[in-house]
DNA sequence: CTTTTAATTAACCAATAAGAACATTTTGTG
DNA sequence: CACAAAATGTTCTTATTGGTTAATTAAAAG
């Protein structure tokens, strides 16, 4: 974090200052909430001031909308970020799971933030225009990996993609949206590196476990 | 919820004024974790007054352990309300699992406030000292039934309980916890009732696939 | 080189919310 | 029945916090 020298005379820097006060407010609503939240504390955080907060961004709820926008973006171009074509749809599928759960791990103010706004019932989220728009394309992953697998055979057919993708981010959500309350009800094992590795192989299991046809467990 | 006549009389009632405060409480810190919960609109809530919240808990942060205490107390006994011995170690696992699944949803608050206590980093669960006895018996259960099922020879052997224990709750859990940004991004068809029963038997089979021996997807 | 507009600082304000003080009533006990 | 202890009602205070106002400087336009 830069912190700018502040004399009585400055230079110009729009961009470098919203963005600055972006990655400030995404910790600290990360860390309390909207309402735990202290539009101070992120003045004092940023290297600008209070004032720049609500002149780029309105309010405080007008800044958290533009934090979740801006996290949600990142957070789906980090998962896009793969080329599953040229895999067999079983390895792409693998791929799918593993990625999507080292990124929920290594995006952790994101899925926090996401766990935030659902204690609001998602109201801020539900009204983005834009939210809907930047969460198809991972739907569509899922549905174009599940529809090759139907295809080639791999996979048994009638499954319904949403569902996989579900199992997909639920594992993934859970491991870091819960771990404190886990970790202190039955010690951190589970959080260590070889305990994250189990865990991340036997996410892959339970979903493969899903679609591969052979697999007839009533 | 009982509103009491505030009349200048009145008559002593210290348990069910307690229970009553707490029972308001977990709707409101459930709703809007500890910092956006207010002491003022629960004790408006409530069939009392403030002064009573402070006689009873202390401070706000008194309320706030005593609530989540009462909230697992009675989440577990509803968790652990099931008998399972009698079962094959496959049917006992599936009823683990489909119990769990449905008690998140039914417990939709008991939720929200523990996804509250994880953004806080667990900080209040952590040093609760009687946290890690409550939960103690969910662990055992599951250690019981995979205990009895590698015996049986129905469970392939050398997995750890906790890991199934945790592949149990992920899916219950973000059922709940992540309903609202879920639905905002890709709809509400898993949250209907068709939706619901799907999910809970894929959970059951993403969990039993885990387990089974026959079962060796590579 | 002046004028206008955008970016930034610093000090201020009104509302809110946690909690304290003080007063009163109920209830169990000798 | 007197009296102390527990339970409850009422009012006030103080710190915090979201948000504003006024003044200042940097950059862009003509």
């Amino acid at each position: 974090m830069v912190t700018k020298p502040k004399s009585r005379t400055w230079k110009q820097n729009p961009e470098a200052v919203r963005q600055n006060i972006l990655d400030v407010a995404l910790v600290e609503f990360s860390e309390r909430g909207f309402d735990g939240a202290r539009v101070n504390h992120i003045a004092e955080m940023t290297s600008t001031s209070k004032r720049m907060i609500y002149y780029y961004f309105g309010d405080k709820t007008g800044l958290y909308r533009s934090t979740l926008l801006a996290a949600y973006e990142n957070a789906k171009a980090m998962d896009h970020d793969l080329a599953l074509n040229q895999l067999t749809p079983t390895e792409a599928l693998k791929q799918l799971v593993v990625k999507t759960f080292n990124n929920r791990s290594a995006l952790n103010d994101f899925t926090r933030l996401v766990a935030g706004e659902n204690l609001r019932r998602g109201e801020c989220v539900k009204h983005l225009p834009e939210f809907k728009e930047i969460n198809r394309p991972t739907l569509e992953l899922m549905q174009a990996v599940y529809g090759r697998g139907v295809e080639t055979g791999e996979f048994k057919a009638g499954l319904d993609p949403l569902a996989l993708l579900w199992f997909v981010l639920a594992p993934a959500t859970f491991n870091v949206s819960n771990q404190h309350s886990f970790a202190a009800a039955w010690g951190d094992q589970l959080h260590t590196e070889t305990g994250q590795q189990m865990l991340c192989d036997m996410a892959v299991r339970s979903v493969l476990s899903l679609v591969l046809a052979e697999n007839d467990n009533e």
